[in-house]
DNA sequence: CTATGACAATTGGTCTGACCACCTGTCAAC
DNA sequence: GTTGACAGGTGGTCAGACCAATTGTCATAG
């Protein structure tokens, strides 16, 4: 760390900027097909052409072409039958959204829609198993706060709350939305927005108000809780977020 | 087609049966190491054996596993970079439900959650776009249902609906649900249910209503016409799956 | 002793070529 | 017209090799 470093916005550090990490070359091959489905060039139920030749087209080896449809394969895009070819199993709208932006408002929006409901179907279903891993996540999250005086994170509660609803549809979709959490331009909003910790206090007893409303079975207050405590959230890290200047606000 | 076949129940179709298609080996690797990480034998953040000694371990040639981590790259799972080795980047919970069995009672349960909300989303939003794509799945769905007396499916309607949402987080978890539709235990269902077609003209007025809503800016209208049109023909497909000897009613 | 920087080992990235297994359409034989 | 052998095309898998990035080591200069 060196002197004069005026401001600390991300993406303006001085001179110098991180290279481009080079997309390797079967991603490059994904991307490349998994746009010409999304753009309608290749059809649902369609056939790639053959490895072979699609490799040669693309000007790489049919090994590289291969870990790139296994990959679209795995992912449930394409399908690989031997003697047979390849086809396209995935229509346009599935791959529509495939590295598409997500802003913060949106996971928001997504989370407000799906967490609620979550810990409604939780507290109707009430499966001890869930109930034991739901009230030691919550134990976990008291006693960390208790003993520091703060928390990292109550993501094992969000989560718990998730499994207990035992819908894996609406779980995966929940962690599809942690996952955007996960950048880092949302890394630092929430070591910003977290920074005075006012509420701290409060979004701890929100939690141990969902997971005992939860146990005891009261489907509509935990939603209702687990929704304030999102709107909490969500109005603390967004409000920090508009103290600094968002590049684009959308 | 021989004579005497007394029940017609999948499963039991004479002495014969399918014969098992196998696994391939780059799908099997994928499944022993997204095993390793749901049980928790490779933490978060771990680094994988390396190529060449987990090919040998798996009994696999290195083409094979590389094929099977490129798949698990593309999907998010892991992390692979030169000279450093390959990290799992996904937790057990990311990982939970990969291949889970979802009921048509789940399925259903996370569409009632999700797409009511979409149905709000749409109206609130309103692009001009996203309203003109609605409006004309809804005529393509009328024009085929004046001309035929009857219509295949209304999903280009509850597609549009979700893309005009804006929430790729909520619109990909919808398409997730209704992958699940596409499965053949589903696809049965779907054909007994709508037999008798009584109330496919209340489906096509809900349909209209739900459009008319959003284009017109309420939100409150077009979630609660969404809803029950979902648990209408939710309530039609699972009364005949009653009657229908289900194999695991759950 | 410390800091520097060249070097070697390790690891993933990619390619070439080959052989095997499966599917499908063709076409001769019946 | 039906049957069934067959050939061509396709994905499935393997072996070995070389390139490129990373990392830790260690001799060397200060």
């Amino acid at each position: 760390m060196s002197a004069s470093d005026k401001t600390s916005t991300p993406g303006d550090e001085g001179p110098f900027a991180p290279v481009v990490v080079p997309r390797s070359a079967p991603a490059q091959v994904a991307d490349q097909v998994v746009a010409a489905i999304r753009d309608g060039r290749i059809q649902r139920f369609e056939r790639l052409p053959a490895e072979r030749e699609l490799a040669r087209t693309l000007g790489v080896s049919r090994p590289t072409l291969r870990e790139a449809l296994a990959g679209l394969e795995l992912a449930g895009l394409v399908r690989s039958r031997q003697g047979h070819g390849t086809v396209v199993i995935a229509s346009a709208a599935h791959v529509a959204n495939w590295g598409a932006e997500v802003t913060p408002n949106q996971v928001f929006e997504a989370r407000l829609v799906i967490e609620p409901e979550l810990a409604r179907l939780a507290a109707e279903k009430r499966y001890p198993e869930d109930m034991a891993a739901l009230r030691e996540a919550g134990a976990a999250l008291e006693e960390e706060f208790e003993r520091t005086g703060h928390y990292r994170s109550d993501l094992p509660v969000h989560r718990a709350v998730a499994r207990a609803a035992r819908n894996p549809v609406l779980e995966t979709a929940l962690e599809d939305a942690l996952r955007h959490t996960e950048s880092e331009h949302w890394m630092q909003l929430r070591s910003s927005a977290l920074r005075p910790e006012p509420t701290r206090e409060g979004h701890v007893e929100e939690v141990r108000q969902v997971i005992q409303y939860v146990v005891q079975g009261n489907p509509t207050q935990a939603a209702e809780v687990w929704r304030r405590h999102l709107i909490h959230f969500r109005d603390e890290m967004l409000t920090s977020l508009h103290e600094e200047a968002l590049p684009t606000p959308d």
